[in-house]
DNA sequence: TTGTATGCGTTATCAG
DNA sequence: CTGATAACGCATACAA
């Protein structure tokens, strides 16, 4: 038998302590200058009453919900899983919750879940990467509700930023093989349309070879989907090239997870047929036969800081409008000399 | 400059269009008996301020908030990340939202969260298996919310359920194997003291190879956290057995990846050497080398399903108390017969 | 089909 | 330190 009472509320509580609606409240929210005998009777009343304020009339009369709202492209990839996870518990310890919306690298979507979000009534957002549609940035601006972008490291006087630099590890990731002899390169790289991040990278590959005067050409340029399987064909169709390259960039880590199964499985050696590099530093790819050359992107300390930023801009304390994390290069055995004529 | 118009309310868009505010309610609301002239005027003046609606008041005035809550045990896990993908894309189509929390396999969290969840007003809950603590179902049933468990094909009368039978795939893994010739079989499981999922497939392992008359023995048996490197290492501890397993069966496919890439890396040959079972048929499972025997984990229909189900309780339709999907085998490349003496 | 008036459950502003 | 009471912004009976 279910108890057919009513759910009790904060007035039930005030009559059973014998104190004041705005006493209760007091309680619950931590007020100071209140009686220890007071609060005493108030916490007796909630726990016999079983009672748990509504959030709906909490947000209404204070005009704050306790909780962030952040637009994601995808759960898919871990590396964002990943982030989530860590700014989520640091949240916590702001006694902030987390509020996630996905977007699957729609902007228009984008912008239909931040009005949601919105409309929650989110105490700030959190937005990934710099492109976005400029409604967006607009309607945050006008709300004057505390934002922040992150991962990328663009330096925009409208978007507070906590990132990190994508090209400069890709930069350097092409240093890398052109010291290593390597000469035919290729890319194999997420969509850019909608992606900075993606962009910032391929961008880096084409200029630094480019500008080292080993140029990757066009049909060494290929763009896919996300995921293993997309990898996979990607190789496939850089191995019927006349010349096929003899060292691959892949835009993510499971990119390049889908190259190395696909490699090994027609009997090429890494690196000595073929060397690969990825992006991300999943826990995985130490684990590759051979491990993965990639770049460690910091998403959990990202996870951390952004948390932070958020926070103290919620609090109107001063943040750095532009804060930006390291994403060393990884180098292990997926990466070694060119051994082609 | 940014206006200093305040947010527009919507008594505001009342007045700018020339009506009540109850009949701007109503097409916000799609309400019928709305005549076209009046919805045409009212969405014009909330396009012309930009007008959004505020959630919280919207939430305590007609007591539902347009969301669900799901407590899932963690985002790191493809698996999860996938089901809840499908979940949300689902639930739009009912003009749901989904609210995520996590709680790490850690069921006082789980409550604290479930609490959470309640005190934002979702109009119902989806469970993660069938190990909860008792105050969990004891609120949900006392509040009368809408709930759901999943994952699990326990049939209990307290908890509605969609999901699968964990125990009967892992029993054809064994039967499978058996049938190839093993004999020495090893299981590597995630932890089960707080996850009834693992729990049925372990005591599934294990319960069929002892009724087929070759028992596991207890140094065969390992426990360890989720992750490539857990398995790994869990590998390599069984291989300094004085008979190491000819078979190894992972509770999961991520840990049957860290056996994989462990044993490659140890120059195992599989299956000749040593076969292995994965668990959830994850996107990278059919790229391995070779591709992994696991079973495939219904993760994206099961999204469909609960969405759906949730939504029909939540709307007092009728909606079965116990649904199961199949998990069907996929036997692959990296189990094969035995070839110890 | 449309408008009026009341209430949703808390917080916060006052007095005391 | 505590209590009364007016917001908070919208939905919804009810009336017209």
């Amino acid at each position: 038998m279910t108890k057919e009472i009513p759910n009790a509320l904060l007035g039930d509580v005030a009559r059973a302590a014998g104190v004041s609606t705005a006493s209760v409240s007091r309680v619950l929210n931590g007020a100071p200058h209140v009686s220890q005998r007071l609060r005493e009777r108030v916490e007796a009343a909630i726990d016999k009453l079983g009672y748990v304020p509504d959030g709906a009339a909490r947000a209404l009369a204070s005009r704050r919900i306790g909780a962030i709202g952040v637009l994601v492209p995808t759960l898919d990839n871990p590396v964002f899983s990943a982030w989530i996870d860590s700014l989520e518990q640091r949240l916590k310890h702001h006694d902030c919750r987390l509020l996630i919306a996905t977007y699957r690298y729609d902007l228009d979507d984008e912008f239909a879940a931040l009005r949601t979000l919105i409309q929650q009534g989110v105490d700030g957002v959190v937005l990934l990467g710099h492109d976005h549609r400029e409604e967006s940035i607009d309607l945050l601006q006008r709300r004057r509700l505390p934002f922040l972008t992150c991962w990328h490291n663009v330096n925009d006087p409208d978007c507070p930023c906590v990132g990190f630099d994508n090209a400069l590890p890709a930069r350097q990731l092409v240093e890398h093989l052109l010291t290593l002899g390597h000469r035919r390169l290729a890319v194999i790289s997420a969509p850019t349309r909608t992606n900075d991040r993606a962009r910032a990278r391929l961008n880096s590959f084409l200029k630094t070879a480019e500008q080292a005067g080993y140029p990757i050409s066009p049909g060494n340029i290929i763009t896919v989907e996300y995921g293993i399987a997309e990898g996979a064909e990607a190789f496939e169709e850089l191995m019927t090239r006349p010349q096929p390259p003899t060292a691959i960039l892949c835009g993510n880590d499971t990119l390049a997870f889908g190259v190395m199964l696909a490699a090994q499985r027609s009997n090429k050696k890494i690196p000595e047929d073929v060397s690969i590099t990825g992006y991300d530093n999943l826990p995985q790819s130490p684990f590759m036969n051979p491990p993965l050359t990639t770049v460690a992107v910091p998403a959990q300390a990202l996870g951390d800081l952004v948390a932070d930023a958020i926070i103290a801009r919620i609090n109107g304390n001063p943040s750095p409008h532009h804060q930006q994390l390291e994403a060393p290069l990884v180098i292990r055995r997926s990466t070694g000399p060119s051994t082609s004529g």
